[in-house]
DNA sequence: CTGCTTGCAAAGGCTTTGCAGAACA
DNA sequence: TGTTCTGCAAAGCCTTTGCAAGCAG
């Protein structure tokens, strides 16, 4: 991993435009606060973090633009617990830990786990991505 | 992979007690559709299986149900997709492909990709399980 | 009988959508 | 002035839950 944070409102912007999103004011809003430090949040943390002094942005809005933002390549969609979606600022690649009793989501770096070549793919089809989750428990907690 | 399909409602019943899942009349119905074949199948799909000629089991059964056999074991819960979660009557360790543009999800022996030595776990944590998957998209169609 | 299962319907949580008003070029 | 965004509220989807009736041992 090799991202560096925070970033700063600058950087963010000029981040969204190498993207080819439009910096607007409430997605300025929305990626800095993704990219103040590594992390793994919900929609709904995004939507509390930036509208914790006072209502900044909508929703919908954080939803559209969480979209948009995973569908430009700016942040990361992890997908490990079916009741909602983890944004990952991080795009470098890496991999991740899940601990299923937590529901906490940590980063790991790409070069810790060997990974081979990719097997032949199906046909017609490209690789876009390669996820590797590794579950984990809370040794304690057990059965 | 080396799991067998299909079952038979007695190998079903037979696995489902070494499984310590007492084998009612609605369970056996929902495992024998899941080990008919090696596939991927989402709760709402395997209702309508099940309940093809005629109403057996209801939504709730169904759901329940298949928490249960994920549970114990018996299945695997796959997680690729926000939406819905797929379950996979192969149990044998294997990885997956999936089509972000079909949807489609499908298996890949499990030695078609190289893993090295799982990297050192969070304190107090022990691996559940390691999912790889593969998202792939359809050459043609593309941007 | 006693405990485990099932089913219905309602509730719940997360996400998307429709559409009108606002912002921006 | 035309296009792109935003926000509110409503709708949608998958899944869970409460609780009474059913079944098995």
């Amino acid at each position: 991993m090799m991202n560096k944070y925070p970033l700063s409102r600058a950087e963010v912007i000029d981040l969204m435009r190498q993207k080819g999103i439009n910096p607007t004011q409430q997605r300025v809003e929305i990626a800095q606060v993704l990219f103040s430090e590594p992390q793994h949040v919900s929609a709904d943390q995004v939507l509390a973090m930036v509208n914790r002094k006072r209502p900044i942005v909508s929703k919908a809005t954080v939803y559209n633009t969480l979209g948009l933002f995973a569908q430009k390549g700016l942040v990361r969609e992890v997908i490990v617990d079916p009741t909602k979606v983890f944004y990952d600022p991080t795009t470098a690649p890496h991999h991740h830990f899940y601990n299923v009793d937590t529901g906490e989501l940590m980063d790991m770096d790409a070069d810790s786990l060997t990974l081979g070549e990719l097997p032949s793919l199906p046909e017609g089809t490209e690789a876009e991505a390669v996820d590797v989750v590794i579950r984990v428990r809370n040794t304690a907690a057990s059965c």
